[in-house]
DNA sequence: CTTGGAAAGTCAACAAGACTGACATAAACT
DNA sequence: AGTTTATGTCAGTCTTGTTGACTTTCCAAG
């Protein structure tokens, strides 16, 4: 899948736009709230695990791309390789993710998740799915192409690619 | 735990997007990533007066309407009241807040922030400005106008009233 | 007027999950 | 053989969330 259609068109990031305070100051408060309903709905669901939203991230990046090392989630996600590890350990005991030793590299761990890891991925992502499926459709195609050009603007450029390339993943 | 939270809009969003789960996912990833980045700078100003994300949304939410009570922050920030005061006892004490008995109901504190709050407000909310406005400036227009439709549909409704009406504070 | 309940705020103790730093082990590389 | 890399682990700290118990203040019913 190509994804073109998120590169920043030529001109267009020349334009002055005239942009107070206060528009940026409601900005700001929209990601701080937006975010707030889109994590709400996975965070009822891992409470009945006693899981908490880090899990729901190495869940899913797993997800996305199985068979990744350590290394590369610990990139993508961000954190510390400690901070990770308690989650991932505690994912791998309760029989959700699946840690298997690299093929040509024997350091490496592979991470793959199980039958009820997928389970549990589907019943995370589904609820956020539903909830942006909704705000996507409330707001029609126009608005949601806004919304990727601008919160791709926002990411920090050296991860930009990363994300971005990340995305391919089939 | 009653959610209204799947009430439908009325009119807006009849619109039938065709949305696959690979799009929704993207989405998703666009929120994770742009939100890390969004409190990317605020961060690191906040290390160097070892305050937190918490400090942060308190000032940013008292310089936004000055003599508020700690309930209309408590109800704003979605934490508990436990949990914000130690985070204000801190401001209280390091002079960036200022905390007055209410003059009718002397049970109630209003919250002002002192001039060393209001510096510390804008350089925090400056670093911030200064992303979302690159942002919203690569973006354009059409695409900003885009963005706040969709984070506001995913701002949960009981939640939404309450943003949009505190955001025509002067 | 009194009194009992509710509301606003504070204090204490605990838990999750981030962090740093030090160290261990195994495998790969030079 | 010695070094670097990938991963895992232990210990300790910090921020920020939680619940429970408490004080002060307000208000309204008796």
């Amino acid at each position: 899948m190509q994804r073109n259609r998120l590169a920043r068109q030529p001109g267009r990031s020349e334009q002055l736009l005239f942009l107070t305070d206060d528009q940026l100051r409601q900005g700001i408060e929209l990601m701080f709230f937006a975010y707030r309903g889109f994590t709400a709905d996975p965070d009822l669901i891992l409470e009945n695990y006693a899981y908490g939203r880090a899990h729901h991230r190495a869940i899913h990046f797993i997800n996305r791309k199985q068979g990744l090392t350590v290394n590369e989630l610990l990139d993508i996600m961000g954190v510390t390789k400690q901070s990770l590890n308690r989650v991932l350990r505690q994912l791998v005991e309760d029989g959700l993710v699946d840690s298997r030793v690299g093929k040509q590299d024997r350091r490496q761990r592979n991470l793959y998740l199980t039958e009820t890891g997928e389970t549990l991925e589907w019943e995370l992502s589904d609820a956020q799915r539903k909830r942006m499926r909704k705000a996507f459709s409330n707001a029609g195609p126009e608005a949601v192409h806004g919304f990727r050009t601008v919160l791709e603007q926002m990411i920090d450029p050296s991860l930009r690619e990363k994300v971005l390339n990340a995305a391919d993943v089939p």
